[in-house]
DNA sequence: ATATACTTTGAAAACGCTTTCAGAAAGCGT
DNA sequence: ACGCTTTCTGAAAGCGTTTTCAAAGTATAT
């Protein structure tokens, strides 16, 4: 069928150029320096024939993958294209390959086709893969770099994400300083460390200004739009009172703008709503969501770095944090109040 | 410093299960019965030596690398997540594994780093690789499937991608039976094929109602919001009459959407505003942006069965038209007027 | 029994590179 | 000129599988 096959080898750049394989693979490499002439021979065999070494073979033998490979659970609609972005570029500079593999709950695999016979790394996003893989891995010395996620405890793994918990301070803080104290939380899935910071900050603003915490106020958001306007169409009905919403993330923001104007309830005036993330439609949602911007590409392009640190022998860092920023926009009230 | 290398191999477990590489060969890959007491004993081996075969010595000896390819050249926000989930999802259930490279325009590089030598096929994604490139595949008879473009004259080479051309007659047709009239049209990038189907249904359904196309209200959106923006900012200026707009896509939608509210043209009242694809946030700006669904997921999945059926050796179809579907909303006004 | 045909099996030859090892060539100091 | 380094270079040994080939063992038909 497909001729690959027929295509020329290192042997037959070797012949032409009238040298032995083990020169052409020098000049290939430039492990040892060749002489000048007969480097430039075989640079010209290697045009005329065309040759391109097998992966599969360079591979083999020198037992270097050349590809990293990106393990993840789920495409989330505004997040991911982000993230992936920031790994694809930064990755294909340092001229490695993205093997990309998506590990749904559904799936059940034993042995996981991604790690250290096909890849040189692995980068692990939030919780795709489990604590037994990852330690297996970590113990076997197989280079890996968590993003979003801490590693089992006494492991040595560098981590890239973001600063959740000031990125929470810093929202709920402008929710209170423009007056709003009965806020709304809604949780991210369980397990889920973004979330669990999110919720720490969350905590911590509200006891800045000695705002008890009232656990009636907290409910479940699992950053998705469906699940948010439940429990907010359920928070009204129970007849809670709030003047402001902490949706987790942007998605489940969306649900709470339904809910709300479900409930005829305005949005900023009788309640004020706020996200996370600042994923690609917050700034045209009416109104204009409030939010954190949280730069995903470059935890992308970190993650990647750490690793490359990693398969070069360096120490990596073991944590990278990256900042968050606040975005305001109308959501909050803060423009009109203020 | 990692210690892939001391992992078992199949010499390993052939001498553990005393039996020929061969045979542990065999039962790995079922090409040949085995006794079933021996293979018994090989399943044993491999499991107590934790053996997981190298794929880099299968592609080697095989000549099979078991993974394909995609290539593509922008990771489009709300288009893209949806693409890769689809083809992820179904190429994994066939065992492959995914490679990911996008070619940004700004890498000049040569030998394009994905094709006949890591993958055995490739699925390509608009015009993420240049006729040449895609010739030379073809001539080495490289699988190949096409995503949302034409191969080059004279060569078979399926094509799956969505019904532009209808889903903007179905857009036009019921601007127009509403009553509008002028209806700007933004076009997409030069040689992109989706926006030149869009822009041949959008002249048929102009053509179905006797209104003579006026290129004074063809402008240039090119798929982003900041340019479809700035084009109709000018038309305004210019002073152009329109009482609709084809936005081209989605994200051009969203940069009308900031022109007419700066000009304070009412969607829809003063102006209907449609758009394409229905990306994830379409529902939820204000006014609901109508538009035609695109079934992406449903590409990307096609795309890999076509490609499947080629590397079985199967015939596959050269032209795979997903249909598309219409989702009225409010930015077209016609839940108010009709 | 005997010739004939399957089944199973292992030895060994690829697959196409990298890398080690030792030797040849060349440069240098005296 | 003569050793002693220092550079280059090729032969050959892997890397870990699949696959071909022929032999050995078994069953079937005469």
């Amino acid at each position: 069928m497909n001729s690959k096959s027929n295509s020329a080898t290192i042997s037959n750049v070797a012949a032409h150029a009238g040298v032995s394989i083990a020169t052409v693979s020098r000049v290939l490499n430039g492990t040892t320096p060749v002489q000048a002439d007969k480097a430039e021979r075989v640079k010209r065999a290697i045009a005329e024939l065309n040759f391109v070494p097998r992966p599969a073979a360079r591979t083999l033998a020198s037992r270097k993958t050349n590809t990293i490979g990106l393990v993840f659970s789920e495409i989330r609609g505004a997040f991911f294209p982000h993230l992936l972005k920031g790994i694809e570029a930064q990755l294909h500079e340092a001229g490695y390959e993205l093997l990309v593999y998506s590990t749904h709950s559904d799936r059940p695999i034993k042995r996981k086709p991604i790690g250290e016979h096909n890849t040189d790394g692995l980068l692990v996003f939030t919780t795709s893969l489990d604590k037994e893989e990852i330690a297996r891995l970590y113990r076997i010395n197989f280079p890996i770099v968590l993003m979003h996620e801490t590693p089992p405890a006494g492991m040595d793994i560098p981590v890239i994400t973001v600063e959740n918990k000031d990125g929470a301070v810093m929202l709920v803080d402008h929710l209170i300083t423009h007056g709003r104290r009965r806020i709304v939380f809604l949780r991210g899935p369980d397990g889920h460390e973004d979330s669990q910071w999110r919720e720490r900050g969350y905590r911590e603003a509200l006891a800045a200004h000695d705002i008890p915490f009232d656990e009636t106020l907290v409910s479940s958001g699992e950053f998705d739009q469906e699940t948010a306007y439940q429990s907010l169409k359920k928070l009204i009905h129970n007849g809670v009172d709030f003047d402001a919403v902490f949706a987790g993330d942007d998605d489940a923001a969306i649900g709470v703008y339904r809910a709300l104007k479900e409930a005829n309830r305005l949005i900023p005036d009788d309640v004020a709503v706020v996200g996370f993330d600042d994923v690609d439609f917050a700034g045209y949602i009416s109104p204009p969501l409030t939010t954190v911007r949280a730069p995903i590409e470059e935890v992308g392009r970190e993650a990647v770095r750490q690793l490359l640190s990693l398969l070069n022998g360096e120490q990596a860092q073991s944590l990278v944090l990256k900042r968050t920023e606040l975005v305001i926009r109308e959501s909050c009230g803060c423009l009109n109040n203020s």
